[in-house]
DNA sequence: TCCTTATTAAGATTAATTCTTATTTAAGAA
DNA sequence: TTCTTAAATAAGAATTAATCTTAATAAGGA
C-alpha cells in the first residue's frame, strides 16, 4: 500500500515521454517545459512554483517565474499534474497521478500521500447525485506529523 | 441527512452566544467581531473575507478589511469557523462545525455541504499512523454543480 | 535551412492578505 | 459611573502570489 513515487527521469527520458502527448496537443516541447516537469514529477514533496524557480534557477538562470506558473498550468490543463489546496496561500503541484490523498501537517504544512483504493472504489452518499456530475474525490487528513511531535517533545 | 444549517442570530444571540467563549480567551468582544461572525455562521455559502467586507460595509462603514481578516484569524484559532480551501486563490470560511465534507464545483467555485456521518466514525487506513497524529478528516468531492449542467445545456 | 507562430524573459500589474501607526474602545478597577 | 489601560480598530502602506504585456527567441514543420 505504501507506494513509491518514481524516479527521478532524466531529460531523455522525459522528453520520450512527454513527446507524444505535448504533440498531440499541438504545443511545443521546450527546455523549460521538461525540466520543470521533472522537477514536479521526480518528488512527492507537492513543490510550490516558487521552490521549483529556486531549484531550475541553478541550471538555467535566466528562467522567469512566469514561465513556472504558465507551464505549470499547461502541465495541469494536460491532466500530468495536479494542482493541491495547501494551508498557506501558495498552491502545491504533485505529479502523482496514482489516486490518492493527502495527510497535511497543521504545524509545518508538509504533504505525505496515503493511499486507499477501498476508499476510492466505494460508493459515495446518494445525498450527493442532487449535487451534480462527480469528477473525482479526495481526502484531506489534517493532523500532526511524527516530526512537528517529535519537536514538541523537546 | 441533509441538514440545514442554523438562522442567522440577532446581534444579541450573537453576543450571548460569544460571550463565554471571548472571556475564558481573555479577548475583547467587539461589534466588529460580532457581526463577523453573524455573517459567517448564518449561512452556508462560504464566504470570502471580501464578501463579508461588502455586506458588512453598509451598516459599519468604516469597517476596514483588515479587521475582517484579523477577525476571521481570531474566530478560526477559537475553533468557532474554518478555513475552507477553494479552487480559485481566496480562502472561504464556514461556521458549520458539524462534521461535514463538500462538494466543489469546478466550473463556477460553489462550494455546497454534504454529510456522511458512517465515513466519519469509519476508521482510516491503520498506514496513516505512520505519518503522526490524525486530528480531522475532510472529503473533497469535485464536480459540476446542477446550474453549470443546466446552463452547459443550452 | 528557412518560416511561421507559439513560447519565453523581463518587468509591470493585479489582487489577496498582512503590517504599521495613530486613534478609539472594551472591560475591569476605583 | 467614571477612570484606566491594554487591546482592537481604521487607514493606508507594504508584501506576496500570480498574471499580464511586449519584444525577442526558438520549436517544429515545410
Amino acid at each position: 500500500m505504501n507506494k513509491k513515487h518514481p524516479e527521478r527521469l532524466t531529460p531523455a527520458e522525459a522528453r520520450n515521454m512527454l513527446k507524444d502527448i505535448f504533440a498531440n496537443a499541438g504545443i511545443k516541447l521546450t527546455p523549460q517545459r521538461i525540466e520543470i516537469f521533472r522537477e514536479v514529477y521526480g518528488t512527492d514533496s507537492h513543490p510550490s512554483a516558487e521552490a521549483i524557480y529556486d531549484k531550475l534557477k541553478q541550471k538555467m538562470p535566466t528562467i522567469s517565474i512566469d514561465t513556472i506558473y504558465r507551464t505549470l498550468g499547461t502541465l495541469e490543463k494536460l491532466g500530468l499534474i495536479n494542482r493541491v489546496s495547501a494551508l498557506d496561500r501558495q498552491s502545491r503541484f504533485d505529479a502523482n497521478t496514482e489516486k490518492h490523498h493527502h495527510f497535511i501537517c497543521t504545524e509545518c504544512g508538509r504533504i505525505t500521500d496515503f493511499y486507499w483504493p477501498s476508499f476510492d472504489s466505494s460508493s459515495l452518499p446518494d445525498e450527493l447525485k442532487a449535487h451534480g456530475r462527480i469528477l473525482s474525490r479526495h481526502i484531506e487528513v489534517r493532523g500532526i506529523c511524527t516530526e512537528c511531535l517529535q519537536k514538541k517533545k523537546k
